[in-house]
DNA sequence: CGACAGGCTTGACACGTTTTAAAGACATGT
DNA sequence: ACATGTCTTTAAAACGTGTCAAGCCTGTCG
């Protein structure tokens, strides 16, 4: 059983190799009989063509890699799953790895993706100075940043404003009375975590109240588990805050159930925000506050900003992308009505339609 | 700026192609000075291997490919965690697709795998016919069923037993005082579904009580959208049951969403129970009773097998590794003591140490 | 009838790597 | 000096596909 290629495709149908190849590739430049004959051929020997040889001879294979930060978070899930609706579609596989957000690792993997040809490759970086990516935009491997808005013209991004959000959030527990606010964020290396401190200092000025108001607690990880970790140290700490805002849904849910169990009244004692609105929030012992992003829709259009400068690499435009977040208000940071009245923050939907 | 190959190399070393490539797979075979020179050529000159050309002569990449029903779930993220882990460590590259429960893009995706030349694949099939998983193994291309036990020899498997897990959940709502349940259920076609309502059976019987016990609720999906369509059609059909059992997580936590909405008590009115222990769970508004499976460790070994079979075909002994899986016990199916004291369900960790 | 155009098909080569058989270099033992 | 063996390097031949220039055929026009 010797394996079956374009060649024995070809003798089969009583034609060369290279009609085949044109029956695969530009079947409109071959006779109507021609192309039926080699068809059934095809059908007939379970034909499937060799990706290898094609991408060796083409230079470039017909994947997509994606590196995400971390697998176990939902909203890197959402966002492959956007990616891979729309590489499945246009008949493209995606290579996925994850960086677990150390940039040895991504550099590790980042060599794979360049060895397997990648068509190109969507990636959050863990880093803020591309080393990484510029040795993919050297080789010619068109890059497009996920979640990770760059200044620079010379490649696409697609990024929610997580300064504003990290705003949104802030904005929201300060309208709600809180006065003492603490941050919970994982490693500052991370761009979402700093832009969303950003956002937390400018929403502070905005209300009048000084840097020293909101305390910081850095954890080194972004999962459920950081987040149980931050509450015991809030807990040995001295006295609770107003009002805790967490950089993701993640630390926020670790929090929420160490604080709980502790006895702590959520929102009475202590108001609690998220940040990413994960599918489970919305369903938490108390429902989880957060900030809304497009996840999905990130990962789609990615892909689909990615597959177009694949495509065209001379007429495409770069282009960046940005997001604005919503804010998604739920039972964890509802409190008794505040003194000052002006509760402009725009409300979610009032029961979150998601789960 | 030509693309730098292993001829280059060789040039800038003074060697011979062939020698570069025994630099690179063979090196022990190659005199220490004319390595290392050449080790310092490939650095300078930044070589990195072309993927495609080592797969076309070898006749299979060095890619797995992993397919999951459903990339939302964090049960498959679980295992695509534990799958991407032990690639990772060997070096190879994980392609990653999704069925989304549907044969036609299993069919697709498959056959884009077989073009990629996968070095092997993980999946968990849709059907139980194993017809698209055949043309793999037809193709002499290893095969790992996930989450999916085989009676076949012929191929390795990796597994959770499901028929003892429904048992294990239907069992301990009985041992709470149930007398009448409810299954909610995804697509009949999918094992899961199916292995987990025999095992519920199973319990109906041990407890002396008929099939007519436990109604059945189907759903298309297994998320929590389908979830919340189950409750609905369940508030609307007459008389509550004492306790409803759920075919996964997702579908359980999209019931507590609604019934909670709806003011039904659980589990006071309602007992209800999930399975796969999500992470989320146990955070749920009411803590969710489920049931536990090893799901990073099954990608981790699935993995392992796979690897295994691809790097000695020969020596390699096909296994079924089948796990059992854990009852874990929270507040959702937690009622007054039952009438009867034979309370023999093994209780879970009493606070769980998940999320 | 010959020339020519246009549509199809062909044959041969290139892509970059791995592998294999053979050649070369050198030392050892006879 | 020669045979023998070991260790290292080389040249050439694949792997299966895509491409491109050249060839073939048919029909049309002069």
């Amino acid at each position: 059983m010797g394996t079956v290629g374009i060649k024995q495709v070809a003798e089969h149908a009583g034609v060369s190799p290279g009609t085949v190849s044109n029956v695969l590739n530009r079947p409109e430049r071959v006779a109507a009989g021609t192309r039926e004959r080699v068809e059934r051929s095809i059908r007939e020997l379970g034909f499937v063509r060799n990706g290898s040889a094609s991408t060796l001879r083409a230079g470039h294979s017909s994947t997509v890699g994606l590196m995400v930060l971390d697998l176990a978070n939902p909203f890197f899930t959402d966002v492959a799953r956007g990616v891979e609706d729309v590489a499945s579609e246009r008949g493209c596989a995606v290579l996925l790895s994850s960086s677990a957000e150390s940039g040895e690792r991504e550099r590790r993997n980042i060599r794979v993706f360049a060895e397997q040809q990648v068509r190109g490759v969507l990636i959050t970086p863990v880093g803020d100075d591309g080393q990484n990516t510029d040795r993919l935009s050297e080789r010619g491997i068109p890059v497009v940043l996920l979640d990770h808005p760059t200044p620079r013209a010379n490649q696409c991004s697609v990024a929610v404003d997580d300064v504003a959000g990290g705003e949104l959030a802030v904005g929201h527990l300060l309208a709600d009375g809180a006065r003492s606010l603490v941050y919970v964020t994982g490693p500052a290396a991370l761009r979402q975590c700093a832009d969303r401190r950003k956002g937390a200092l400018r929403a502070l000025r905005a209300a009048g109240l000084g840097k020293d108001a909101l305390r910081e607690l850095a954890v080194p990880a972004m999962n459920a588990r950081a987040g149980e970790e931050a509450a015991r140290r809030l807990l040995d700490g001295g006295p609770l805050p107003d009002a805790v805002f967490c950089a993701n849904d993640l630390l926020a849910l670790g929090v929420l159930r160490v604080l709980l169990q502790a006895g702590v009244k959520v929102p009475t004692d202590v108001a609690l925000i998220g940040y990413d609105d994960i599918e489970f929030s919305a369903a938490a012992a108390v429902p989880l506050s957060s900030v809304r992003q497009p996840t999905y829709q990130l990962g789609r259009i990615a892909t689909e900003l990615l597959l177009e400068e694949c495509d065209d690499p001379g007429g495409h435009a770069h282009q960046q992308v940005m997001f604005q977040p919503e804010l998604v208000v739920r039972d964890s940071s509802r409190r008794a009505r505040p003194l000052t009245g002006n509760d402009q923050a725009m409300a979610g939907e009032p029961e979150g339609e998601a789960l």
